[in-house]
DNA sequence: TGAAAATATAATGTTATGTTATAATTTGTA
DNA sequence: TACAAATTATAACATAACATTATATTTTCA
């Protein structure tokens, strides 16, 4: 076996073997006989048997082409197949997305985005991962993940991002005082005992800023990691909180009421990827649609 | 995506993944690294996104050439055992063979001479089907087997045969009377109870025959299919009887013993094949094999 | 920044794959 | 059996894939 095996000689083959001549093989694949006759020469001439015999008018393949014609079918699939699923990519319906996201997202907000994101594209498929920021910004700096949403960024030269600025609000138990205004400040909080995430928090600091702006003592009752913890403790009647819209909204009940917070603090998000690798195009695409779902909570 | 994807430009785009650059990619694959750099710039343009990213001077694949990889790697790794198995068959080191023959076959000689004959062909893989000459015949009209071991075999137009008269042995148990001769003849047969084949068998027939030359009475005592039926009645001492030397060796135990039968009365096996279908090489190899191994039994 | 290495492009030869024309073979039928 | 029709093989030649060498361009790294 000197020469090559040719794909295109397989081909021919699967086509006399389906179709029992090479005239109609030739048909199914769209060129003249005498070219068939020819791959078929050429592949018994390499395989070293013959391919063929004739029984009463027809080809059938020998014993020794049945004996490979099951791998040689699924090669052809597999080629298909590639095609397909190469083409998918290019139409971006396929492909692999790694997300990476803080706690609250995993479940609430991100989950819908995903959700209609997919509607259309059948091939492809997402992970995702929440954990804390500084694992997150981890993953996104040894490229574990295509995508990560968090807070508390401060910028690294190996990941690039994208800074969503969400309003935040007030919420408070229901019937709470608070509820017979129409927007909250720091003076209005005062003597409130405030549920507000860590101090060393960018977050926390903003609002301090507000209440010491305001001449006004910031009491502190519980400090938590995330805003759905915080919601949740409101809901208790445990306290009072300022919280992104986002929770806010995802966690409205019949047991708490949220009102604008004044002055506007902002909570930041930051929409990252790894800087070194090029996103592919699904994950561009992804992340456009992420940010796009967060334009209506957006200062 | 009009152009069409290529085996060897899969070949080359996996040589860059594992070798991390171009011209080595070109080295590993034994070509010119221009001709490389080709094949992949076709395939990005047909495939319509970009195949690697630079990376700190080596080439990674993009995460869309991830996600086709394991794809394309199985697509070569087929095309590989392809070409390896089509050379075992080349070499007759690959293959099936469907055997039917005599249930006495499949247990006592046919088992040696296929385990010999596999010894040095790795890849070839046996069906044995023992049953009734009827059935072996019709197995080998519809083509449902490759190779017939029969007896009674009268001809077909659909089967081709090959026949062996293999020579007979007449066998009494131990201390008969009959030891004490160098030859059996239907003489010294005479008022033996004899078991035997069916009274409609050739053989059967070949046997009366002898012993109505010999103008001896032929005294049927059990009438049996099988040569190996008759052994075990012989060895419990029932009677005595006129088999096959093939089977009789077989059967030698310390209760019978043997002796040459005199007019020579031939047993004709036949090794047969459907006629219209060409036998595979490795099926003709067998056979052959077959015929040999019988060789040392015929007259 | 500039030399070395890697890669891309250009010009061109060779092989695979296609074509049409036609010969040889097989099949079906009188 | 013979003969027309269908099928397949062969010949001559065009085109595309794939390779080459020469050379320009880009990237890497000291």
């Amino acid at each position: 076996m000197k020469q090559k095996l040719r794909l295109r000689q397989f081909e021919a083959l699967m086509a006399v073997i389906q179709t029992g001549s090479v005239t109609n093989a030739a048909k199914e694949l769209g060129i003249s006989q005498p070219a068939v006759s020819r791959l078929l020469s050429d592949l018994g001439q390499t395989l070293g048997f013959s391919l063929f015999d004739r029984r009463d008018g027809k080809l059938v393949p020998t014993q020794e082409v049945r004996f490979l014609q099951s791998d040689i079918q699924r090669l052809l699939d597999l080629m298909d197949q590639i095609g397909v699923v190469s083409q998918s990519i290019t139409e971006r319906k396929a492909g692999h997305i790694r997300i990476a996201c803080l706690p609250g997202f995993a479940t609430s907000h991100l989950p819908e985005v995903i959700a209609s994101f997919l509607k259309d594209k059948p091939g492809v498929s997402v992970t995702i991962e929440p954990d804390r920021p500084e694992r997150i910004l981890e993953w996104m700096i040894d490229e574990q993940f295509d995508f990560g949403i968090t807070d508390e960024f401060r910028g690294n030269s190996a990941v690039e991002s994208r800074d969503i600025y969400v309003r935040t609000v007030c919420i408070f138990p229901k019937n709470h005082r608070l509820s017979r205004l129409s927007v909250v400040t720091p003076t209005e909080l005062e003597g409130e005992k405030l549920i507000h995430t860590r101090r060393e928090s960018e977050f926390f600091k903003c609002l301090a800023d507000t209440f010491f702006d305001a001449n006004v003592p910031l009491l502190s009752l519980v400090e938590t990691r995330q805003f759905t913890a915080a919601c949740e403790l409101v809901s208790q009647g445990v306290g009072v909180a300022v919280v992104s819209e986002l929770d806010a909204i995802r966690y409205a009940s019949s047991k708490i009421e949220m009102r604008p917070f004044s002055p506007q603090t902002a909570h930041k998000l930051s929409l990252v990827h790894p800087a070194q690798k090029r996103p592919s195009s699904i994950t561009t695409e992804f992340i456009n649609a992420f940010a796009e779902s967060l334009r209506q909570f957006q200062i």
